[in-house]
DNA sequence: TATGCATATGCACTAAAGTATATATACGTA
DNA sequence: TACGTATATATACTTTAGTGCATATGCATA
């Protein structure tokens, strides 16, 4: 199980804090609308995401071409709570990127 | 006020979340009560009460020789909602420590 | 004012973690 | 099977942040 430390670590940065809060707002979404919603270059965001799903927060699927990424729905209470907490609280600080993922074209659409 | 991400830093690091569980747990607690509780050498513990305080999460006040230490009660709603629920769900990982505070000799006395 | 205890800070060292670039792998389609 | 797109990883570099030790500061008491 995740123990606090290493979930706070987890959230202790940026960029991944900004991936997580927007996977949590949008359900699920793949590693080129990240890339698109934040700017950042692809590896990175590959490489955060690796992190957080390693870490048991995130689950990955493949669906074609793309791989989708969604909070996992077996966290603990605690975690999801502070993690709801953190995205109602702090929404400001990503209605911009989620304004960019608005303005993507093509992006890929769902089927599960 | 705290942005998330420095707010989650403070927490992603193991002495740093003991200190802050333990003053939570207890309400006020000094610095040699906190390095006895830990284990801690004292200027490690000085310097992450600091680096709490600077930040906002802590409250100073000091009483003779002693300093006492206090979460900040104006914090934001979703920052004492996260502390509560992170206490709550991982107080096995400080009753140890806790224990170890009782076992101390000569704590120093409070007056407000 | 001298001494002792509690707390804070300066400095040098070390380790952890993020980043960019390049490249590898996986999948879909012609 | 060849090519294009999406995703992952390896490497080297840089920065950040924690630590121990020594020392400074602040307060109380003799």
């Amino acid at each position: 199980m995740i123990d606090p430390v290493n979930f706070f670590k987890l959230l202790a940065e940026q960029q991944r804090l900004q991936l997580t809060m927007l996977i949590i707002r949008q359900g699920e979404l793949c590693v080129c609308e990240l890339t698109g919603a934040t700017g950042l270059i692809q590896p990175t965001v590959s490489r955060h995401l690796n992190i957080l799903r390693k870490a048991g927060l995130l689950l990955a699927r493949r669906q074609g071409q793309w791989v989708f990424y969604r909070l996992n729905p077996q966290l603990p209470d605690w975690i999801t709570l502070v993690l709801q907490q953190t995205a109602q609280a702090n929404a400001p600080l990503i209605t911009p990127l989620l304004h960019n993922l608005q303005q993507m074209p093509e992006r890929p659409g769902r089927c599960n």
